[in-house]
DNA sequence: GCACATCGTGATCATATGATCGACGAAAAC
DNA sequence: GTTTTCGTCGATCATATGATCACGATGTGC
């Protein structure tokens, strides 16, 4: 080959139909034969360092194309958009699929993510919610056998928790012995100041993590179906901005808590104690979150978002413009 | 390919739903975000030796696939002029290479030409032989995820498609639930009338896509090694002028069917069924089989060749005076 | 229960790869 | 004609990678 060729064609986007063939040549013996660059600089006569560099454009090119084959390969452009819009250390998205209940898939998703990040003897703060329990459940072999600390955020953890916390000794779990909701605020403000409490809270702010569940504010939330809040109530944290919960705090579409009689009666930490703890871990998804997860993600509230698949993209699509 | 070799690539085919997560993801980092392993070690907490042997297994069960995105697979002059001289719709030609099985590398050539052409919810009839085999092993990732549905042209191809389909429903295979070959003409005519026999052949009658084998009169085919025929049948085949075979029916050199008992003992479609689906595509090389090729590209029998350079060669050889 | 095979794991080390640098040659500017 | 600029080339070297080995866990058959 005459370099002046070379000079010729060089143009980033197209070049010389004879160098092409010369490229897929190199790359089908490098990807599909397996052999070394220097093998196929003797074998075509081409310095070895140029094998390397015939490689690099032909991937810069997309001459070269590595496909993976995966239900899950869509989901990883999904997650590096929503990292990048709303600033979160880590998305996560599991691949969209009809059967199979939403909160288990997150769930499990949830676990596996907590596995590959907690270490030996860290705290996992918790939260209140559906998948949360679930995540819980999934990890509970996990906790014990790394000797994970659990502490709730919030009240009304005790219900759930005690299955996971089985078999395990006791004094690496500390939840507040209390509903996450009382019925007035003279209440909330005494079971506050209980000694046990405090030290429970306080702890909670040391840890490591924090796990919580995002809730949308619709008559199917778990907040209404356990009682600790009614339809009545809901329609008027709706008339007042709010979009979803997250540790029984209501916010707006900004991701601002609200200010709500309602908060006053509850019993764990704040935002900006949670926003405190280094890592918020949400795991939400489904039609009717959609709002309350975009929300909480453009207020900061969180760190790591664990959703699915078309979600993701709801979510994403509000903000595309 | 050796028997134990297609075992262990149907066990590998099989995996956890979390370790195909895993395995995309840290292909997605290596091939797309171009991390290092060990970036990618620290970041899913795996060690970069892990994370080497993942890659390496997705690569071998053909979740991660280098796509070489040339309008020619290689070899341009040869594909043109076998297009041109023998009316091909199209002509894959792959570099020469001593080392390496020249069924393994077609095998690859085929799977990627399909995965390029196949569109979801289609239909791909296939063949018989080792080349075949290897190609659907290859695609069957991308057949499950793609919704494409298989039917068989022969029988006898149950015993090595199944592990392809493992894990699809299975009303995407359809397969001719019998050998190859049989005894007896009046067996073979038996089988044929089959209601489920009848439905299936059909059935493949209607598909988009043919994927075929080409065989060689020769002492090594597959055909003998298989046991469906012997030694001294393909002597008698020979001298009645027989040069090769397309789903078990054997041709002269003009790529014309021969009336040979054999035929008759077949369970599959004839040529002239063959003919009617658009595309039929042979993956097919090595120097026994240049007449076979040579002749099923001058009698019109596919529409596709993928082939390799020396055996390229030597067909176009013997058509250029 | 114990020996044994099998598998997954991480440590070590040789090799493969690509980043950097200076040299060279061709075209363009002066 | 000279100089400048640009781009390619190969040498060198740090790094990334994967082959090999040895260990420990797990499961299996006797």
């Amino acid at each position: 080959m005459k370099v002046s060729d070379v000079n010729e064609a060089y143009d980033e986007l197209a070049f010389e139909p004879h160098e092409e063939e010369l490229l897929s040549r190199v790359a089908w013996h490098y990807y599909h034969d397996g052999l070394t660059q220097s093998e196929i600089g003797e074998r075509l006569n081409l310095s070895r360092i140029k094998v390397s560099r015939m490689l690099d454009r032909g991937r810069r090119m997309g001459l070269i194309h590595v496909h993976i084959n995966s239900s899950y390969g869509g989901c990883f452009a999904l997650e590096a958009r929503l990292q990048e819009i709303y600033g979160l250390d880590e998305a996560r998205v599991i691949p969209a699929q009809e059967t199979g209940n939403i909160n288990d898939r997150l769930a499990e998703a949830a676990s596996q993510y907590l596995m590959g990040r907690l270490k030996d003897q860290e705290m996992l703060a918790v939260g209140w919610g559906a998948t949360v329990m679930g995540t819980l459940q999934r990890l509970a072999r996990t906790l014990s056998y790394r000797d994970i600390s659990l502490v709730s955020l919030t009240g009304g953890v005790s219900a759930y928790i005690e299955g996971v916390a089985s078999g395990r000794s006791s004094q690496n779990v500390h939840l507040i012995p209390a509903p996450l909701v009382v019925s007035q605020e003279s209440i909330a403000e005494a079971i506050r100041a209980e000694r046990h409490v405090v030290e429970v809270m306080s702890m909670a702010r040391t840890a490591n993590y924090a796990l919580v569940g995002i809730g949308a504010v619709a008559d199917e939330a778990t907040l209404i179906a356990s009682g600790y809040a009614s339809r009545s109530q809901f329609e008027i944290f709706r008339r007042q901005g709010a979009v979803g919960d997250i540790i029984g705090i209501f916010y707006d579409q900004n991701g601002v808590p609200l200010d709500l009689p309602f908060h006053k009666m509850l019993v764990g930490l704040d935002f900006d104690a949670l926003s405190a703890i280094p890592q918020v871990i949400a795991a939400a998804g489904g039609p009717r979150k959609v709002e309350a997860i975009r929300a909480a993600a453009r207020g900061g509230r969180i760190n790591v978002l664990i959703t699915d698949e078309p979600t993701a993209e709801a979510i994403l699509e509000k903000d595309q413009a």
